[in-house]
DNA sequence: GCAAAGTGGGTGCAAAATCAACTATTTATG
DNA sequence: CATAAATAGTTGATTTTGCACCCACTTTGC
């Protein structure tokens, strides 16, 4: 269900094959979703079923024909319909904080493993999305729409950001 | 996968019925994950095929039978493996991000509806993670496992508190 | 010259998760 | 007194996701 909604917003800013929209989401949109081709190509296929969209295959010389798919009016309605419909919620989920709620079982000393190898992770998380972050004009993000997308992306910093302190704090204080 | 480590964890602090952990799962996990409670029960199925824990019918005056499941030892050592294999990443996954991605199909006034409703629900979560956290006997948490299932809590205080302040400056900001 | 990576698409299968019922009894609540 | 909520567990169907493959061709790097 997201995931349909999510292509149909890729779809909208530009036609596109599961191939690019692959690459988006493991560019742009890998800070707050991702998934795995089969499913992309799946849920497309979903998606021209239900006429949402529509496929224009485009030959090309060297490279296999790209199967474009084109959103359709449709589409754009449901995609606006899911954005009206208002803020969905969902069910906070971290493995991560599972095995911290547990890592009792633990000795000190690998609890504490465990927290920096988090915190190692985290860094490097941060750290890419901080030089994506740069690669933002920020002229443009005047305009509406550079600018949610460019948010998006702050949020996930501050999220990664506020877990770096957390970190800090559990290491400093644990028992 | 995960599901199953975390019933082990609680089946570790004592042994339950599939109800009493769903229980659980509602009040002190949810923070950080939950379950349908079909799921739960067919898990702990699992657990009991695979010897990770055992069954014990409880016969009760007036309420059914309980199922008591007891973990093992093999189960015991299933989680302190988990546990010491390190640090489990996990893809980030956030919904309504997907929708601040694609919110600039929407007029003005709808793209800031939209951050407000966000914003109500995230304080009233924020809220009653900090009532969870106003339980806390903090004179228990010198105990290192009361520590670290605070510090979960924490943290996803901190989360709410980083999102509602992420929330205010988008909504200042947004052209 | 050969191997690896890129372009573009796809299948099959299994595990994980969600939704919606359905069974039964007991204890509160209005 | 009726109705809802709590206790305890189960089944079926469907969706979502993830993993591991497979095809075929081209371009790039060593």
């Amino acid at each position: 269900m997201v995931l349909a909604r999510l292509i149909l917003g890729l779809l909208c800013l530009s036609p596109m094959t599961g191939y690019e929209l692959k690459k988006h989401f493991d560019s742009s949109i890998n800070h707050f979703w991702n998934a795995d081709k089969a499913q992309i190509y799946r849920t497309l296929a979903q998606l021209v079923d239900k006429g949402y969209a529509t496929v224009r295959t485009v030959a090309q010389s060297n490279y296999p024909d790209r199967q474009e798919h084109h959103i359709t009016e449709t589409g754009r309605a449901a995609l606006a319909q899911w954005l009206s419909a208002g803020a969905v919620q969902s069910p906070e989920r971290d493995p991560f904080m599972g095995q911290v709620f547990f890592a009792a079982e633990l000795e000190r000393d690998d609890i504490q493993s465990l927290l920096e190898e988090r915190r190692q992770a985290t860094q490097f998380i941060l750290d890419d999305y901080l030089s994506q972050r740069e690669g933002i004009d920020m002229r443009a993000a005047a305009d509406r729409r550079s600018f949610l997308m460019a948010a998006t992306l702050d949020h996930a910093i501050r999220q990664q950001a506020a877990e770096l302190e957390w970190l800090d704090a559990v290491l400093e204080y644990l028992p």
